[in-house]
DNA sequence: TCCCATTATTCCGTTGAACGGAACGACCTC
DNA sequence: GAGGTCGTTCCGTTCAACGGAATAATGGGA
């Protein structure tokens, strides 16, 4: 057995991708591209259809996907793709500047916390939930994604907010007033935390419950086009840095931190989906 | 070993697609939907974390996708879903109704051929050939999809052929007539071939140019909305029944076809796709 | 029509990877 | 701090993966 070292599982996979580079393939072919003998690219395909994600058309038209192969990657979204690119970027942010960064994303009718570098913080101050869901309204990331989304959709989502029963969701309410803030934000190009203590997570440690502390979230959309993928807030402590301090010093740092965010996301969602064969 | 009857391939795909059924998942939900004991779940899921499917987030945070997972589908589209669907319809139209049918899809700038129902016909007409290129402007499925598709995609395909320097695509000079021809089509329902006897193919076994006929197809979309995702064509010989007869015996049922494999192809492309967990 | 080049398919002995029950360890809750 | 839940690791058994080589089918050309 030459190739041992590489796992059954894959390969099956790696013929998968050889098929998705161009439809409708002879044995020769996928075998080349998935660079596998023959004879285990026919034991693999054969599994594959026996799964059901791939069929056999005929001796001479070759092999080809089924819908199947959807159901492979259907649950990945973009504002996946977005925070999987974000993550490591964000460490080095953090490791350079010291405060811990967060990104969220729109789900449905809420912002949702989806990483956050509290591990590579030496300042703790939230401890690390994910799929945390954060309050639209007050909260920076909340507030970045309003002011700069298209019209169309910061209509929706007020709209929604609107019927909302909850206090949190009140300024809604009060279109023109919000609309002016929004305005500020844009001008500004950050959006910050409005409220004020944040209130304690569940699950945080004893110790840190007295260093609680006025903190406050400076946030920055990522943009592709005119829609916001995600947006970024940087945390810092009021007692330590003020405002002004901060946008003097981070301000531009994170939004190039954006920017890349954009441009790693934009190669991670159209490598390969070019032309094909 | 209890399960030794599945292939671990084919279990590490039902892990994948339990995955894609809710993110961030615990190593318990993820064995659980995609029934395994967990312990082999782990071992996949090292395998997949091995080939840059899956991440691991934390203990308590469990696992989740990469934007690997998009590369093992998005060679498919929307049009390789139609067409699997239509396939097996195609075959139980075929049956009933002998005269042979194929399914052509947009690619670019031709129509392409991506399936008949040759094999299932007594009616030995032309060979299938997978993916052949048919006229756009002067074969029944061309014809079809132009008549039926949106307006602006009409104007670009139209204008793409006035460039082009090919005899067969000429008609494409000269609008106002050629748009007549596309509102007759629109009030009848269905397309036909133009231009005379079909070209022989190559590959098509001498036994078969004896039967050199003229042959026309008769050719519906299939709509999705406002789209045309592809058309379908009888193909039958003049010599044999007139296009009344046709028309009168098969049109209806032909329509209906189309209809069904809309509705197979709105199940396959949003079956999975609703609500998460 | 026959022949040859090309490509797909099948076979088979060897071997290593997959398997899962069970023991272990970490974490959270009460 | 005790109990319970969930993730992790271990290990001997067994079966499926492996690929070179022989065989079969196909299609194109003379």
């Amino acid at each position: 057995m030459s190739e041992a070292t590489r796992a059954p599982v894959a390969r099956a996979l790696s013929v998968l991708e050889a098929m998705n580079a161009a439809h409708s393939l002879h044995l020769g072919d996928i075998a080349a591209r998935a660079g596998l003998p023959k004879s285990s690219a026919v034991r693999l395909l054969d599994q594959l259809i026996e799964a059901g994600y791939v069929e056999k058309l005929s001796r001479s038209a070759g092999y080809r996907l089924t819908s199947r192969v959807q159901r492979l990657s259907w649950g990945f979204r973009l504002s996946d793709a977005v925070v999987e690119a974000a993550e490591p970027l964000m460490r080095d942010f953090t490791k350079e500047y010291r405060w811990p960064l967060f990104i969220g994303v729109v789900d449905g009718d809420q912002m949702i916390v989806r990483y956050g570098t509290v591990a590579e913080s030496p300042v703790a101050i939230d401890p690390l939930v994910y799929e945390a869901p954060s309050p639209f309204l007050l909260g920076a990331l909340g507030q970045a994604y309003l002011a700069f989304c298209p019209d169309w959709e910061r209509k929706l989502i007020v709209a929604r907010l609107g019927r909302s029963r909850r206090s949190i969701d009140q300024p809604a309410k009060n279109p023109e007033e919000f609309e002016k803030i929004l305005r500020g934000i844009r001008r500004r190009g950050y959006a910050l935390t409005s409220g004020g203590l944040r209130q304690m997570k569940r699950g945080m440690p004893k110790r840190a419950s007295d260093a609680r502390q006025r903190v406050t979230g400076m946030a920055v959309p990522v943009m592709r086009g005119d829609r916001v993928l995600a947006c970024l807030s940087l945390r810092y402590m009021h007692a330590v840095i003020s405002e002004q301090e901060v946008a003097t010093t981070h301000l531009e740092p994170l939004r190039e931190l954006a920017r890349e965010v954009e441009r790693t996301t934009r190669q991670m969602t159209t490598a390969g989906s070019g032309k094909r064969e």
